[in-house]
RNA sequence: GGGAUCUUAGCUCAGCUGGGAGAGCAUCUGCCUUACAAGCAGAGGGUCACAGGUUCGAGCCCUGUAGGUCCCACCA
């Protein structure tokens, strides 16, 4: 029937064991089956080359809550996982090892290179997967993909070959963010901008044929003069109106440039007159476009300066501004140099500073793309959660600009595209061409370049279901029902996925986006590498259990908030499996006593319709909130219930029942632990899966998995509304005497004779009825219910409750002054309650406006806390 | 420059559509009460940043101020 259970929960013992299980049992996998609803959700791809931090398990704990959640609603949920190939990351990765061996990626070829990436892959990128495991992730690993795998590489390039086909993908010579240690062009959102102390240097530029007339410019990249093919100064400048078309000498080189006027130039800014390098600056490249300046390039790959730079080339960037700056200052050209701040565009892998260079790339047009997408937002068929992040959204929408795809690097997926290498014509196709179309030449080359990464993971909600084949999962299954992600991917992948989604599948890729916040160190800071305060996830698991961390990671956060990590929270969440825990093992010891069996809800006494109709409630709750992705609330709710109402109120209520082997309540007791703890068991499991499961087994041997039973619903038989307030009376009473007891420290061991003494026919019932526990909670030897105060001492300790008064006859130890004093106190306050309410009442707007079911509550309450203050009253007479 | 967001107990944070301020940790006081000391019982502690406004009623809505954080943006 149910086993016995270790003294304290351990859950290293426990978790491996019960993932082996699920994963034999196949609980995890989903096939169609169109009898049911479908759930899904897709995990968003981890970094083959990353490890397990917290960030993922945040992420995954949620979508595993959500997906257990929704399973056991009994819909066929399916939780698609996968791995990201992360071109950059990984090529570096395995750059690194081959170094440290002595290769070098270039020496070894395109071929052996990518040969050499896939038996990394082998050996580590299943790595990540296997941490995700230990979390609890109930993903159908079945249905694992990768961002290079065959369907999903037949998904990109019949993307690539349709986005082409219908004019979205163009290749053009533009100004492109590169990265001079990566090697490679990084796309717009790849680029931070970091604020950096730098300098503005003011250099001259001599007027030609006007001997010691200059034109002063001021520039924060002094070296990218050896571009410059003019100044510009604005139009509207009265300071340069008679210099406007004249030449310039440019300093260090013999060119001749001109002086433009362009409306960008700000007249208030720096001297208002701005050198213009097409090849090095968005902005002047721009420029360069208007007047058709010709775009000189001075740099080479490696951010060194070329052949073009004169004495200078070969230089690195800074080597050759400090060296330039030298000569300007010797020739009596360098004005001065001012200090500034500015924002230095940045990698956001490696942190080099990005070099705007002109380079022919692969766009894709974004314009069109971008406005079903805005609008799927705008008229609430996609939803963001939290709300706030629709302006993030449509921000970055309204202003984008079109997305550079193209990488040179070697691992990904490589551009479709071919060239004629005799008549120049470039061919895209789904298969590798043999001929060209245009003069039937075989000799074709490849583009040599491969694709953004987030170009695959744009389509990862249906690539991984199928598409572009029209499979029975595809159809099934998507779209997918919420994504679950962290705000600082919105614009990498999010909205990539929504433009992607419309246009090739031609409905939204999900209808929910729960974006979550960043896992901060206990001092508020991000957790990296660098600063090396990370924390990993698998130690925690490994010192608390995985459900202890999964609870942390949810509890009092909302959606799209930052945390921070501290242990003791963790211990916290530990604690409180081992208080379930605990719990359980109390249950199941008395259940060995005597079987739980099924008894009718009219056996039950009020206590135990109270924690039921409580028990039910929070169902309700619970389901509501997580309906809602309130998880962190509904958490709150479980902690809270299954501690405080559950642990510290019921099992102490029923003890008495439990001690006494005639008592004919038992059995009721019995059963209502038995199913509360079921419930809880069942409305936790989400969140803490394993020590719910070792629980709900141990407890039920019949019972294969808590997994596959049903998610709690509300009953209307299980609302017993009157017992609740009845129970809650008497918990009002039991607190009243504990405080009493404490004030006048009277030992717990010293036990009392309580009175309850009440004029109301129901209040006496309802204290009847509950004597048995009343009495071990409220640490009474006898309890006597009465209507009147026959029989009790005139200096007996009371507590004033609603509708009652409670008396204990603690002669020895009353101080009557004491007693006074209290009850003064007491009587202020409630005469302060009485005030306020009547305030209210007399507000003849707060009457007319108000609901009326609050105008009732004030009503009422001002008849409890004037029928309480007159009790007070009349003892504290009595005492005086 | 544009936008978002935060300011609530000593600390970290919850607080749903406006209807008497909550949790965890910390602190203090009692308890080894036959599930749990990773526990039990009790207590203290807040002009909800500031100033106005709307409302019968504001932590919550509006305006402004101060300070913090973040995102976006091509001022050389």
């Amino acid at each position: 029937m149910h086993k016995e259970l270790e003294k304290t929960y351990n859950p290293q013992e426990i978790e491996g064991r019960l993932y082996t299980k699920w994963l034999d049992k196949k609980y995890f996998h989903a096939e169609v089956d169109k009898s049911r609803k479908p759930f899904t959700i897709v995990m968003p791809p981890p970094n083959i080359t990353g490890q397990l931090h917290m960030g993922h398990a945040l992420d995954n704990t949620m979508q595993d809550i959500l997906i257990r959640f929704k399973r056991m609603q009994g819909y066929n949920a399916l939780w698609q996982p996968g791995t990201d190939h992360a071109a950059i990351a990984t090529e570096v990765k395995v750059i690194e090892s081959l170094k440290e061996q002595g290769i070098d990626k270039q020496e070894l070829g395109r071929e052996a290179f990518l040969e050499k990436v896939w038996d990394w892959r082998k050996e580590y990128g299943g790595r990540i997967v296997n941490q995700l495991k230990k979390l609890g992730s109930s993903a159908d690993w079945d249905r694992e993909r990768f961002t290079m795998d065959e369907g999903n590489n037949k998904a990109v390039t019949e993307v690539f070959c349709k986005l082409y086909e219908k004019g979205y993908i163009y290749k053009g010579s533009r100004i492109v963010n590169w990265c001079p240690v990566c090697q490679t062009t990084i796309s717009d959102a790849e680029v931070i901008h970091e604020e950096q102390e730098g300098h503005f240097w003011h250099i001259n530029y001599p007027v030609v044929g006007e001997e010691g007339r200059f034109v002063e410019i001021a520039t924060t990249r002094p070296e990218t003069l050896l571009g410059d093919t003019a100044v510009a100064v604005n139009p509207e400048d009265e300071r340069y109106q008679d210099i406007i078309g004249k030449m310039l000498k440019l300093p260090l080189t013999d060119r001749e440039i001109p002086v433009i006027a362009d409306s960008y130039v700000d007249k208030e800014f720096g001297t208002g007159c701005v050198k213009i390098t097409p090849a090095h600056d968005p902005n002047d490249f721009e420029v360069g476009k208007r007047h058709n300046l010709e775009e000189i390039n001075i740099m080479n790959d490696d951010a060194t300066i070329n052949s073009l730079g004169g004495r200078y080339a070969g230089m690195d960037r800074y080597e050759a501004r400090k060296a330039m700056l030298e000569d300007l200052e010797a020739q009596g050209l360098l004005v001065k140099v001012v200090p500034h701040t500015h924002m230095v565009g940045t990698h956001d892998r490696c942190k080099t500073t990005v070099e705007p260079l002109v380079k022919p790339q692969w766009f894709v047009k974004m314009e069109e793309m971008a406005k079903p997408a805005k609008q799927a937002v705008v008229d609430g068929t996609l939803k963001l959660i939290p709300e706030r992040m629709d302006k993030t959204y449509y921000n970055w929408l309204d202003n984008i600009r079109d997305w550079c795809i193209s990488r040179q690097l070697w691992w990904g997926h490589r551009i479709p595209a071919w060239y004629c290498q005799d008549c120049g014509e470039t061919i895209v196709a789904r298969e590798t061409p043999c001929t060209c179309p245009k003069c039937q030449s075989k000799n074709l080359k490849q583009d040599e370049d491969t694709l953004d990464t987030w170009f695959s993971s744009a389509l990862w909600p249906f690539s991984t279901l199928g598409w572009p084949e029209q499979t029975r999962e595809l159809e099934y299954f998507y779209p997918t029902n919420v994504l679950v992600t962290g705000y600082d991917i919105i614009f990498f992948w999010v909205i990539r996925m929504v433009f992607s989604g419309l246009e090739q599948t031609g409905t939204l890729p999900f209808d929910h986006v729960l974006f979550h916040g960043l896992i901060r160190d206990d001092q508020g800071r991000k957790m990296s590498k660098s600063l090396g305060n990370g924390i990993d996830p698998l130690d925690v698991i490994d010192k608390y259990g995985a459900d202890a961390l999964r609870l942390t990671l949810i509890t009092g956060n909302a959606p799209g908030n930052d945390m921070r990590f501290y242990w003791e929270r963790v211990e916290a969440s530990r604690n409180f499996a081992n208080k379930i825990w605990n719990a359980s093992r109390f249950i199941m010891m008395n259940m060995e006593k005597a079987e739980a069996k099924e008894v009718s809800l009219e056996e039950l006494t009020q206590a135990d319709r109270w924690i039921l109709s409580k028990v039910n409630t929070l169902a309700k709750d619970v389901t509501d909130n997580l309906e809602k992705y309130e998880m962190g609330i509904a958490a709150d709710k479980l902690n809270h219930f299954i501690w405080e109402e559950f642990c510290d109120w019921y099992i102490e209520m029923v003890k008495p029942r439990l001690w006494k082997d005639d008592d004919r309540t038992k059995a009721a007791a019995l059963w209502t632990l038995k199913t509360v703890l079921i419930q809880s068991l069942k409305l936790l499991h989400p969140y803490m899966p394993f020590i719910t499961e070792e629980i709900f087994c141990n407890l039920q041997e019949e019972e294969e998995s808590i997994m596959i039973s049903r998610w709690p619903e509300f009953r209307e038989e299980w609302n017993f509304a009157t017992d609740e307030a009845a129970v809650d009376t008497i918990k009002a009473a039991v607190r009243g005497i504990r405080n009493i007891r404490t004030e006048m420290n009277v030992a717990p061991s010293k036990k009392a004779t309580v009175y309850v003494v009440s004029e109301k026919a129901e209040m006496r019932k309802i204290f009847e009825e509950s004597k048995v526990f009343f009495a071990t909670l409220g640490y009474a030897s006898e309890v006597y219910v009465q209507a009147d105060k026959a029989g009790i001492a005139e200096d007996a300790v009371s507590v004033l409750i609603h509708d009652a008064a409670l008396y204990m006859p603690f002669a020895e130890l009353v101080d009557v002054e004491k007693e006074i004093e209290r009850l003064t106190k007491e009587q202020g306050r409630l005469q302060g309650e009485v005030k306020r309410a009547q305030g209210m009442l007399n507000n003849p707007r707060f009457v007319e406006k108000a609901p009326a079911a609050k105008l009732e509550e004030e009503k009422s309450k001002l008849d409890k806390y004037t029928q309480m203050l007159k009790q007070v009253e009349e003892r504290l007479a009595q005492l005086r």
